[in-house]
DNA sequence: CGGCTTATCTTCGATATCGAAGGAAGTGAG
DNA sequence: CTCACTTCCTTCGATATCGAAGATAAGCCG
């Protein structure tokens, strides 16, 4: 069953607090959304009736009288989310708070153009909330992260590379034939962002770098996933100070993904000998104290923690998390610390957390999730 | 006479609308502010009635009845505002939608420490005000930009360099012993930033560069002013990549203002044998085409505009205005242009405008303005 | 020139929210 | 154990805003 959130006004703002787990009673309410008791009082009760809301049990005194607890409900609804990669895609549902329900990977050629790839993503999705969402409950959204960039105003895909047949493809569109719902596209380093950003509360201005195979950026400002025209946080073609120079596969010479990329560590190591098929190996490698790997996951650190420090001066971020398969490797992270507080402005670093993202490898999920739910909201 | 503005809920929001320039009548003001026409007929008439509104003629039809005219009442009040130099300070009332009655320019030493330089100032604006304003007409705030970094969070200058006893005073308090009304401490950079918003409307996204004796930065993200910590903006001490090694008066090699401020280029032409005693005599030299002027302002664009390009990637704004005493050189411009063109992404510079900044050498001024006008608002 | 449409602004009953007061149930000190 | 204070939530009259309808005055077309 599909069902838009039947909401409008204060109702959608308390909502979106009970769902994103910052208010748990009509106190908490009242005191985060600013309006008066009464008022809080009115609309919960009209969201209990609703099936939007649930009382749950008493809250923990502060002094008075305990608060009846409220959560969302069990038939509150589901948030249907894909992260598609070239070669796979990885999908599931959430509850309305970004629980995930139940999260699978499968096969998938993006080669394969955006309706073949969609309308197996809509036929994932079928199936799982056949299998696992009892009829009652009802589909809210439909999100979907692309490894390309998304001009928000269009909520088309823009001249991906590696994408035939994607540009200036209306994602929403297609995906609107078939539900009638609130439709997220957006891209996956940003998804990956917004998903951070739920692991970082009370930090307004992040950060989220995505070590992979290749290198990304999302942002937050004050709070909100910023966009700029589809590509914000690109960092991957930025050009570095190098002795030799490399030409990128973009054609210019020395970009920061030709020398910091997993897939730029893996063709050095090929060069030493060192045969790796997939970037999240190079971490084992460092683990097992290979030096040519170490040394090699210590410069791509450096390098991108040089780009970094530009952006901090610049944005003056309250975090910088490091998520992407080659995070895991604690010479990155300590490089990039290095980089950033040996060239950066005291004040710049003053309360400036480096670490690696929290989110997980379902960050992008995640962060689908949590802007589905404003989009449903709005 | 000092008054805060008496203003409360819709009625700011209206006043805010008119003050800005956005809206002339009531239908202006309904389809801007989402209020119901009846609604803002009523605030309206509040307004009108405070003596903070005045209506004047007819607009223009639309295809039916005409609309009245509002505007700022002459006795709605004035803002006094100052930009604090090294060496002189640059001051002024204006009324609340931000236009000058009155700007003076006043020799002012920053060393002579904060106390004495503020009640300099304060008294400044008391006489401006006695010599320029009715009585009738309310003081509603008072705003100051200062040369170093100001923390949003404290209000406090924050470890400015060259201006000694002003590390973490509070300006905020000590003009509030003379004035209760609101106050407004800012750097100057942004400030600037501030006031070059205005001059682009429909621009959430800026980028406002100030190529002067040093070089500066303010940002606007989702058209609000990004403070960061303080140092959000700050580009002059990015490291540039160069065939030799310059040591930057902060002790790191190789920053941009160590090659592209205008004290840089000063000291460079000296070595020519060409003695320049102010920044803004460059510009004159390079319109004599003096060759090793162009060539210095040339090299210093180009330099800037790499490190603008992993900003625009970063960032994908809409407009970089470049301002301060070296933009009025056009090949300053041209070469950041070129150099952002050239190694930016095309989505990034897609409607991307690199323009010399409009707001004028009253840039800080207005931009106080406008931020003050918003802080008595709120 | 007249009739129709459009735009602006006002009036008024309906709805949402506020703010004060009060009931219920906690906590902690004496 | 009692009393005073605190906190949570509800009730109710006051206030702000909405939405529909209407008055007024434009513009435009036949």
């Amino acid at each position: 069953m599909n069902q838009r959130l039947p909401v409008q006004g204060a109702q959608g703002d308390l909502l979106r607090l009970v769902a994103t787990g910052r208010a748990e009673s009509r106190a908490d309410l009242a005191r985060l959304s600013g309006l008066a008791a009464s008022s809080v009082s009115l609309r919960v009760e009209e969201l209990l009736d609703a099936g939007l809301l649930a009382e749950e049990g008493s809250g923990t005194s502060r002094g008075g009288r305990r608060p009846r607890r409220l959560r969302l409900s069990d038939t509150a609804g589901v948030l249907a989310v894909a992260d598609l990669g070239a070669h796979h895609v990885r999908l599931g549902l959430l509850d309305l708070s970004g629980t995930p329900l139940v999260i699978e990977e499968r096969s998938c050629e993006i080669a394969d153009g955006p309706r073949a790839t969609l309308d197996r993503i809509a036929g994932a999705f079928d199936e799982l909330l056949a299998e696992h969402v009892p009829a009652a409950v009802p589909l809210r959204g439909i999100g979907t992260g692309v490894p390309g960039p998304v001009d928000p105003l269009t909520q088309r895909v823009v001249t991906p590379s590696r994408m035939p047949g994607w540009n200036d493809f209306s994602v929403a569109e297609h995906l609107a034939t078939r539900y009638d719902l609130p439709i997220l596209v957006e891209n996956d380093a940003n998804l990956m962002a917004a998903g951070e950003a739920r692991c970082w509360p009370d930090r307004r201005n992040l950060m989220v770098v995505k070590a992979g195979t290749g290198i990304g950026c999302g942002v937050v400002v004050n709070g909100r996933l910023h966009r700029g025209r589809g590509a914000a946080g690109d960092i991957s073609h930025v050009r570095v100070r190098s002795d030799s120079s490399v030409i990128c596969a973009c054609g210019h010479p020395d970009c920061l993904e030709a020398y910091a990329s997993g897939a730029a560590l893996m063709a050095s190591l090929s060069e030493a000998g060192i045969v790796v098929t997939r970037t999240g190996d190079i971490v084992g490698l460092v683990n097992d104290a290979i030096p040519e790997a170490t040394s090699l996951v210590r410069n791509a650190g450096r390098r991108i923690g040089e780009v970094l420090t530009v952006l901090v001066n610049f944005f003056n971020p309250d975090v910088v998390a490091v998520g992407g398969s080659l995070s895991a490797a604690e010479p990155l992270i300590t490089s990039i610390r290095a980089a950033v507080w040996e060239r950066c402005l005291p004040l710049a670093t003053r309360d400036l957390e480096v670490a690696p993202a929290r989110a997980g490898r379902d960050a992008a999920l995640l962060g689908a999730g949590a802007l589905l739910l404003e989009a449903a909201l709005t």
